[in-house]
DNA sequence: CTGTTAGCGCATTCAC
DNA sequence: GTGAATGCGCTAACAG
């Protein structure tokens, strides 16, 4: 059983005209823009609309008006708890605004990235977010010439692409192992994330090679360690460090996750935390509050960062001109049981 | 060069065709389809679109073509990191198949979700995935009427809207309780997520007193708490079933970071787990392997979830005949040291 | 294999 | 305040 003769598709701005008897251009204003249209028409218009339970083809309306109101957001992982606050507060902004998000998903790989913010502007999107600072060639140029307003938020870059709404990498990771010097521990271990194609392990690092000499304290590369993510990585690092027979009295680990798999290992063995072993943290995972001990560590306020990437969106999207920004939203150490 | 005036704004197809020295449909489909295009005309194609950093535009494409090669998801919350794995293999699924994914966040509203779904539609997703299995009546006529493809995950309902892929909230529920009681616990206590409007938090309830009546044990209504997530009320809820007098000695949290907040809330007081209280929980958190003692708790495929809804969807938008199809990934117990 | 014609469903721009 | 004409950039369907 098919529809009239009229080509089987969905229900078109025509057809709700047709029905309520005006033209298309009439409800077109109708719904987007109701005030310009007076009560009678609009009454008409809308009793056809929820008779036929019509939806406009807002990709017509994208295609027509050349705006798509749709923001990509590029993170390096999904599932990393990390992230999802941030994009909960961006997801909020932009839909208070009327926008709506794409999220994509790099999986820390520069390629990925490049490839997932080509399919993005080809679908036209009116913003971007990146949470990786480091791009390819191809897909700063492509960015570049596409002239949508882009927020990169991993890292505070010297020089932005266009915008950056972060926190300083380098100068977190120095204030916590400053503040681990302080607290008397001379022998601090560091378990760095994955240094390749990333600005934000890398200055984490310096930032704490820069702490070290600071405090006047030797660098002592067998205590710096590399370590994927994950609660098990987190353990065998620590053990390592700890075998390493220098008398290592505290480990910064430059992720939270690698934090919590290293204090669960010292339970296991009976390890006193931060008697035996102190351990610091990086990034408030609520988690981290409720452990015995509770654990030290920088908390970064990823919703602001969400919340402001999204605002200075929206706001170029209303017509501010294009400047480049540069918001610093800090960090702050949050001193608990762990050290 | 008269019309191109620069000032327009992106390179169209027909930019790249002219200086390609070719129709535009040639560069249409040596863009999607180079087998059929000669060598010749596609390294000339091919030429002129990295002259130019051409991105097509798949608004216009999807307007033509009435695909827009987008799949929406709707889930209760992003920051849940239960969702998250789901999300990631339905994401690399589609992915794999050309295919794009906007992931929506309905804060376990209703309202909400249903607002969610007309926007996708509105942005003409040629598939959708939901996580919840209450809908409300427009948000069921909106899916019905749009005729896309729609995968429920949440909970495996008798009679899904068009495709289910999940497991019985109440067999896991009730599986898990039964293991309890054969584990020798007589006085076990529930704490449930919050009940209205989610029917996964209702079975798995209903799963829990199902077991009691199989078990022959009475149902004590103090020993059933309803908890909003998060770790703080996890402990709460502990506390206030111990405090309730009664004998308890076990406590079923039907969601992992209730179960991982009263965990540490025995680690603070000093309360022997299992000996002084047993803990169970519902969906593996790579946590729970790793705590002190580690956590027995129900195993969902989450991931399994997410493919097989993707791939699902995938076969029926290459032309596989629309049948209800409903997939029971089923669950497994996994006993630790909690209980 | 390649090109031509004719829309896709809406919003912009102008008349009225 | 309303409507008619026009085109957004691309692809389906056909013709050559």
């Amino acid at each position: 059983m098919k529809k009239k003769g009229r080509g089987g598709g969905a229900i078109t701005m025509g057809d709700i005209a047709r029905h309520a008897g005006v033209s298309p251009m009439t409800v077109s204003r109708a719904l987007r823009e109701p005030g310009t249209v007076s009560d009678k028409m609009r009454r008409k218009v809308d009793a056809a609309v929820r008779q036929f339970g019509y939806l406009p083809n807002r990709i017509a309306g994208s295609l027509s008006s050349r705006r798509s109101n749709i923001v990509g957001l590029v993170v390096p992982s999904i599932r990393n708890s990390l992230y999802a606050s941030m994009i909960q507060s961006v997801s909020d902004v932009l839909r208070a605004n009327g926008l709506h998000l794409i999220i994509a998903d790099s999986g820390h790989s520069l390629a990925e990235e490049e490839a997932l913010v080509a399919a993005l502007l080809a679908q036209r999107v009116c913003g971007l977010v990146l949470h990786n600072t480091v791009h390819s060639k191809r897909g700063c140029d492509l960015v570049r010439v596409a002239g949508v307003p882009v927020v990169e938020t991993g890292n505070l870059v010297a020089r932005p692409l266009d915008m950056a709404v972060s926190y300083s990498n380098f100068d977190a990771a120095k204030a916590m192992t400053v503040h681990l010097g302080r607290l008397g521990y001379r022998k601090i271990g560091f378990v760095t994330l994955p240094l390749r194609d990333n600005d934000r392990s890398k200055e984490r690092r310096r930032g704490y090679l820069a702490a070290l000499k600071e405090l006047g304290l030797p660098v002592d590369h067998d205590l710096v360690l590399e370590a994927v993510g994950g609660l098990n990585e987190g353990a065998d690092a620590l053990v390592r460090l700890m075998q390493t027979g220098s008398d290592i009295d505290a480990v910064f680990f430059a992720g939270d996750v690698l934090a919590l798999g290293a204090l669960f290992e010292c339970q296991r063995r009976g390890w006193n935390v931060p008697g035996r072993i102190a351990i610091a943290s990086f990034d408030d995972l609520d988690l981290l509050r409720h452990t015995v001990p509770t654990v030290t560590t920088l908390r970064v306020p990823r919703a602001e960062i969400g919340r402001r990437s999204a605002e200075l969106l929206v706001n170029r999207l209303r017509g501010a001109p294009p400047e480049r920004v540069r918001i610093d939203v800090g960090f702050e150490i949050v001193q608990r049981d762990s050290t």
